[in-house]
Parts: structure tokens; sequence; C-alpha cells
DNA sequence: ATGACTATATCTATCGATTGATAGGCTGCT
DNA sequence: AGCAGCCTATCAATCGATAGATATAGTCAT
């Protein structure tokens, strides 16, 4: 039994493990974050019920029942997926608080990591897709995207605090969730329009 | 073999040919239509690859591969569920050029229609689901979700020039998919964090 | 009006493929 | 010795889809 399984991000602890104790290279992945980059990429395409153990397997490299020892379940590896997409999301973001950088650079960095996600990925937000079939998920992977979000707006009313400080909390929510629902409606129409350029223009006009 | 399978709305002349030659009641749904309404609830839970045959057979009252018989396959099924639900939804939206309606009334309507899509069904928007799995659908489902983001533009299009008649035709796109988008990305965010007070926040935010 | 034919809609039964998951064995590092 | 990591082999369940039978009703020629 993989010690993957103890806890949510306990994953990260095994990276850490095998790169101090057994010297591994810092370019080499382990397996276990190959199996999760490969459920990404899956999921943000077909979904939680658009993809298999078998075809992550397949893309690493080794059997679906190699898959199960690292994540028991799918409910499992979907979780953890989405936890690992969320803390690499906000380790992006960095500091809110962050005095070198003035609120709108922040919010133009928040919409730039969005922009990548969709250009350079030419992915939908993970966290997205999975919130559109929240009734259909497993209860772990909808708390685990619901988490992103909750992150999100956080970080978002901080920066948005800082910009205007006198401004009632209800006022902070609200434009911290116009943002969020903006980008993340801006991915789906891009994504179904398949325009690229449909999403620069939305993210553009959050600059004013 | 059904009639059905002959093109894409023929559906509705087997719907026509029941009520008049049979004599249906105008309240009694056939069973295509009944199918078509089991399937998008459940699509609009779990998505394309989270529904099935079975479900929607056990759904409607009747075995699998009746469902066959009025839809080949899934692709068909699906497809014919985002046309029916886009032609619901412009129908709903009545005429852009309505004047007995000002334009701030008809964006007033069309946020409610999402407003009630997702309180009064607890659902999300059909085509919202499709679009954040594009990648993962069969042609011509996906095409069937672009149809609607295609036909919401347009109508908001319509409505924005008529509200400001001088302005640059980017700026009416612009104008038209930052409502699509904002609305879209709220119920996505809404769900998320199941709760509809987000939601009804971001669409009155729209009143301005 | 009756009988032959056709079309629709449902069924039972089943197909091959795929799904998530488990049991148990082998290997090699610590 | 013991555990981590991977394997083969397999399970029961479910998937989309097909074949073929049956019942019913409408069409049409006689």
């Amino acid at each position: 039994m993989c010690i993957a399984h103890a806890a949510a991000n306990s994953y990260l602890l095994i990276d850490r493990h095998n790169i101090v104790s057994m010297k591994m290279a810092k370019t080499e992945t382990s397996t276990t974050e190959k199996i999760i980059a490969a459920a990404e990429r899956r999921m943000r395409d077909g979904g939680f019920h658009g993809y298999s153990f078998r075809e992550i397997a397949a893309d690493v490299g080794i059997k679906s029942a190699s898959v199960h020892h690292h994540f028991p379940t799918k409910e499992d590896l979907s979780a953890a997926v989405a936890e690992a997409y969320t803390d690499r999301f906000m380790a992006a973001l960095g500091d809110p608080e962050d005095r070198s950088r003035s609120p709108k650079e922040l919010i133009g960095h928040y919409a730039e990591l969005f922009r990548r996600a969709i250009i350079e990925d030419g992915q939908m937000c993970l966290c997205g897709v999975l919130a559109s079939e929240v009734p259909g998920l497993p209860p772990r992977v909808g708390v685990a995207a619901r988490g992103f979000f909750e992150q999100n707006i956080a970080w978002l009313e901080t920066v948005l605090k800082r910009k205007s400080p006198r401004a009632r909390p209800d006022q902070i929510k609200l434009g911290a969730l116009k943002i969020v629902a903006l980008l993340e409606g801006a991915m789906l129409v891009s994504g179904a329009l398949q325009s690229q350029e449909v999403f620069e223009l939305l993210a553009k006009s959050l600059q004013e």
C-alpha cells in the first residue's frame, strides 16, 4: 500500500522522500507525479467520467493495477488531481499582500494564469470542468473542486480590499466573484466556440 | 427504424403525427419527448459521459433497446437533446427586435432565463456542461453545443445594437460575450460552491 | 369489408468491449 | 526481513449497440 493514500496531500511527501532519500535528479518525476499529470490532462478534456485508469496507465507506461497501487479508487485519484491543481495554481498566484505589486497588476497576473491555461495548454480550467459536473461527482472530488473556488475568491478579496480599503465587504465579495465568473465563463464560451480570440477579448476587458 | 433518425429535428414531426393522427391529449408526451427530457436531466448533472442508455430507459419506463430505436447512437441522442434545449431557450428568449420591450428589459429577461435554469431546475445550463467537455465529445454533440452559444451571442448583439446604435461592432460583440460569459461563469461558480446566492448576486450585478 | 402488406414501437436476449477494482506473485532496495 | 512498486490474471458490473421476435395499427388493393 502506497503512502499516498494516508492523507490528501501525502503524495507530495512521497515526492520529497524520493528526491531527498533516493537522490533523484531534479528533473526526474516520480510515478505518482506522472499519474497525476496524465489524469489532469485527461480530466480537463473529458471530466471525471471521461477518463479511465487504463488510459492513465497507458499514458504513464504502466498497468492499471499499478495506478490503483498509488490511488486505490478513482475518487482518490481525482480528488488528488484537483488538490494538486489548486496548490499549483495558488502557488503561481503568490502572495496577495505582496507590496511590490499593485492590486491592478495582481488582477492582471490572475487573468494571465487563466490565459496560460487555455492558450498554452489548450485546455479548460480543471476545476471549471469539475464544477460543471458536481452533482455527478463522488463527494470528495466535489469538495476538492469547491476548494479551488473558495481559495480563488479569498485571494481576490484580499487583493480587492487593498485596492478599495473603504469598500463594503459585500462589494469586495461581489467584485471577486465577478472576476472568477467572467474568466471561467470566458474559458467555457471560448472552448465551445473553439476560439482563443474570444478568451483574449474577455480577459482584456477585465483590465479596466 | 424510427423516423427520428432521418433529420435533426424530425422527432418533432413524429410528435405532430402522433398528436394529429392518434388524437393524443395535449398534455400527453410522446416517448421520444420523454427520452429527450430524461436525457437532458441526466446530462445536466453528469455531462455526456455521465449518463447511460439504461438509466434513460429506466427513467422513461422502457428498455434500453427501445431508446436505441428512437436514437440509434448516443451521439444522435445527445445532439438532439442539445438542439431541443437550444430551440426551447431561443423560443423563450423571443424576438430581440421586439419594440414593446427596451434593450435593458430584454437583457434582464435573458438573465432571468439563466436564473430559472439554476434556481428552479437546480441544474447547470446543458450547453455549459457540454462546453466544458468539448474535446471529449463526439463531433455532432460539440457542434450542437457550439450552436447554442452562437445563437445566444447573435441574439444579444441584436439587443445591444438597439441599445447603442452608434457603437463599434467589436464593442457590441464584446458586450454580448461578456454577458454570456458572466452568466455561464456564474452558474459554474455557483454550482461549485453550491450557493444559489452567488448566482443571484452576479446576475443582479448585470443590471447596471 | 376483408385480407395482405408495411411501419412503428416495444420487447428479450445477447454481443464484445470496457469499466473500476482485487488477489496474489515477483523483484529489488533498505 | 520487510516493504514499495510493479506485474499478470481476473472479477463482476456496466457500457453502447445489434438481432430478431411480437403486437398493434394504418394503408391499400381486391
